[in-house]
DNA sequence: AACGGAAATAGCGTTTCGGTATCAGCCTTA
DNA sequence: TAAGGCTGATACCGAAACGCTATTTCCGTT
C-alpha cells in the first residue's frame, strides 16, 4: 500500500461519493474504484459500503479515515522539521570557546544566532584553548572560537582567522615606563612580568616569551595568574608590567597600555569540525563571518 | 512520495550502504540510487553523503530516519487497529435491555462478550421496554434486549426470537387456588389482579389484558406497581393474584407459580440496527444466538 | 417503463519502476 | 605502480502499474 491509496481513500470517504473524489483529485472515476479496492483487499476488511444508493462508511472504514488523518498531519510535520533541519533552521550547535577574547561580542553573537534560528538548540562550552581544541578533535564540539595551539590536533578541523591581536605592556600610571608612545620588548629586559599562565592559554602565553626572545632578552616572570583579571589587579597593585592583548583594555582600566614592538600577535579562530559540518554550524559560520566582515566582533 | 520510497531509504540509512540495502529489498542498487535521489529532490535536501568511500547520514537525514520510523511504528498500529475493527475485536456496543427478564443471563453474557473481545467498549442502558425501542429508532442503541411494543417504530430494525415466556399466575400457598395443577384465565375473573404498570412493560400489561379479553372476562387490576418485585410482595402480603411471566420465578420464593390456559405468552427478542450493523454488534449478536441455542440463556 | 446518475468492469495506452550493462572513483593488494 | 574489487552513478530497455475511455449494471426517479 502507498500513500497515493490513502490520498484517495481518504478523498472518497470524506465526499462520500466516487464521481466527486475523482473530480476533487482530477484523475478518472474508475482508478479510484481500483484503487479503494486494492486497500480493501489488502486490508482484508470492508472500508465503505456502496449497497444502496449512496456510499458509506464502515466502521473500519471510520477508523481508517481517523488514522489516516493523523498520519497525515505527521507525515507533514516531519516534513517540515527534516527542511529546517537542512536549512538550518532547526538542529544542534555545540560551541566551545575560550572567555576574555570573546567577551565583548559572543553575547550579542548568541544573541543575534538565537534570533535568527530560534529553533536551534545551543551548548556552549567555556574552557581554556587547549581543552577547546581537545574537545573538537573528540567530536564533543561541532565549532568554537579559541587561539591556536601548537600542539592540538588538527586533522578534520578548518579554520578561520578571526583577528590578529597585537600584544603590549599594562602599567601602572605613575610608572617610568607609562610616558611612552611605544615600548620594545627590550625594555621590558629588568622589569618584572606578569603573564597568563600557561595551562590558562598556551599561545598567548608563548607568544609573549617567543616576543622575548626574539628579543634576546631573557623575561622575568613575576607572577603567572589563571585570570587575565588576576593579570591587571597585579599591575594595578603595582607588582610589575603585565602583557597582555589589546583586546583586554577597556577605557575605564586606571591604567596605561602601550603596544610592543616588533608587534607580536596571538590569533582568535573560528574552527570547526569538518565531519560535522551541519546546517546549523554553516549558518553560525555565515553570521561570524558576516560580523567579522562588519567588524561587528570587536566594536560595539 | 510514497511510502516505497521512505522503505527504501531507511534501508539505505540503516545499512549505510546501497548495495546491502538493495541486497535487503531484493531489488537492484541502481534502482535504490534513483529513488534516493527523488526523495532529496522533492525535500530539497541532502539526507547521504556519498562523499569519499562510504555513505553518512546528514543531520537532515538523521531526522528524516527518526522521524520515518515513528511514522511506520504509527503506521502498524494504525492497521491492526483497522483489522481490528474489521473483525469486532475492536470497537463499540451499546445495548439496551430491560431488567427482570435479562437478569438470570445478562451479567453472564456481557462477561463472556468481554473475555471475547477485551478492546469493544461496552456502553449498558437499562430503561423500560418501550424508552429502549425509542433509542433503537433514534440511533442511540447499536443494539438491544426487550420486548416487542406493538406502536414501536421498527422501519431498519431486525428482530430475533429469543424465547416466549407463559405467563402464569402468583399466589400465596395458602391461597384456596394454590393447589390447582392449571389455572385458566376464568378462574381468576372474581381475583384482584396484581400486574405490572403498563408504563414499565406495554407488551406485557397488554399481554395480560389480552389474555383476559380472551377469556371474556373483564380483568380486576388491585395494583400496578412498577417493579415485578414489588407485584410479587404485593402476591406475598395477600393483596391479590400476580400474573406474570414463568422466567421471574425463583424456587426460593414462598409462592406458587401456576400456568394459565390458554397460554398466553410475551416474546422477548434480540434487535439491532440494520444500518449500524458494525461488527462489534455481529459478534455480541453471534454470541447471543450461540447462548440462545445452547440452552445458557435460561438455565445457569 | 424510461431515463439519469453512480459505481463496477473491460480494454488499451502511457508512465514509471526495476533490471542489465556499463562507467567512474576509491581502496586494497600484488 | 598497476591491477582487481567494491562502491555508487548513468544509460537504456522490458515489464508492471496506473490512469483513461468506453461500456455495463444497478439503483432511484419521473
Amino acid at each position: 500500500m502507498e500513500l497515493r491509496h490513502l490520498r484517495y481513500f481518504q478523498a472518497v470517504a470524506e465526499e462520500l461519493s466516487y464521481s466527486k473524489a475523482a473530480r476533487r483529485l482530477r484523475i478518472a472515476q474508475p482508478a479510484l474504484s481500483r484503487a479503494v479496492k486494492e486497500i480493501e483487499h489488502e486490508l482484508d476488511a470492508n472500508l465503505l459500503d456502496r449497497d444502496r444508493s449512496g456510499v458509506r462508511l464502515t466502521p473500519a472504514g471510520r477508523v481508517f479515515l481517523h488514522e489516516i488523518a493523523g498520519l497525515f498531519d505527521r507525515w507533514e510535520e516531519s516534513l517540515r522539521r527534516v527542511r529546517r533541519t537542512a536549512t538550518g533552521e532547526e538542529g544542534e550547535l555545540r560551541l566551545g570557546y575560550i572567555g576574555p577574547p570573546t567577551q565583548p561580542f559572543l553575547g550579542r553573537l548568541i544573541g543575534e544566532y538565537r534570533r535568527r534560528y530560534p529553533l536551534v538548540s545551543i551548548h556552549l562550552e567555556e574552557r581554556t584553548p587547549e581543552r577547546v581544541w581537545e574537545m573538537l578533535a573528540k567530536g564533543r564540539l561541532s565549532a568554537a572560537i579559541t587561539r591556536p595551539v601548537s600542539t592540538a590536533e588538527t586533522s578534520g578541523l578548518r579554520t578561520i582567522l578571526l583577528r590578529k591581536e597585537r600584544l603590549g605592556a599594562v602599567l601602572p600610571p605613575a610608572h617610568p615606563l607609562a610616558k611612552r608612545a611605544m615600548l620594545s620588548w627590550r625594555d621590558l629586559a629588568r622589569e618584572p612580568l606578569i603573564v597568563l599562565a600557561r595551562r590558562e592559554g598556551v599561545g598567548l602565553h608563548d607568544a609573549v616569551l617567543a616576543g622575548c626572545r626574539q628579543a634576546n632578552c631573557p623575561p622575568r616572570l613575576a607572577y603567572t595568574p589563571s585570570l587575565i583579571g588576576t593579570v591587571l589587579s597585579y599591575v594595578e597593585a603595582g607588582a610589575g608590567v603585565g602583557i597582555v592583548p589589546e583586546s583586554v583594555i577597556t577605557p575605564d582600566l586606571p591604567l596605561r597600555f602601550i603596544l610592543l614592538k616588533p608587534v607580536v600577535s596571538v590569533p582568535l579562530v573560528f574552527v570547526w569540525q569538518e565531519d560535522e559540518d551541519t546546517p546549523a554550524v554553516q549558518r553560525f559560520r555565515e553570521l561570524v563571518i558576516e560580523w567579522q566582515k562588519a567588524g561587528k566582533l570587536w566594536k560595539k
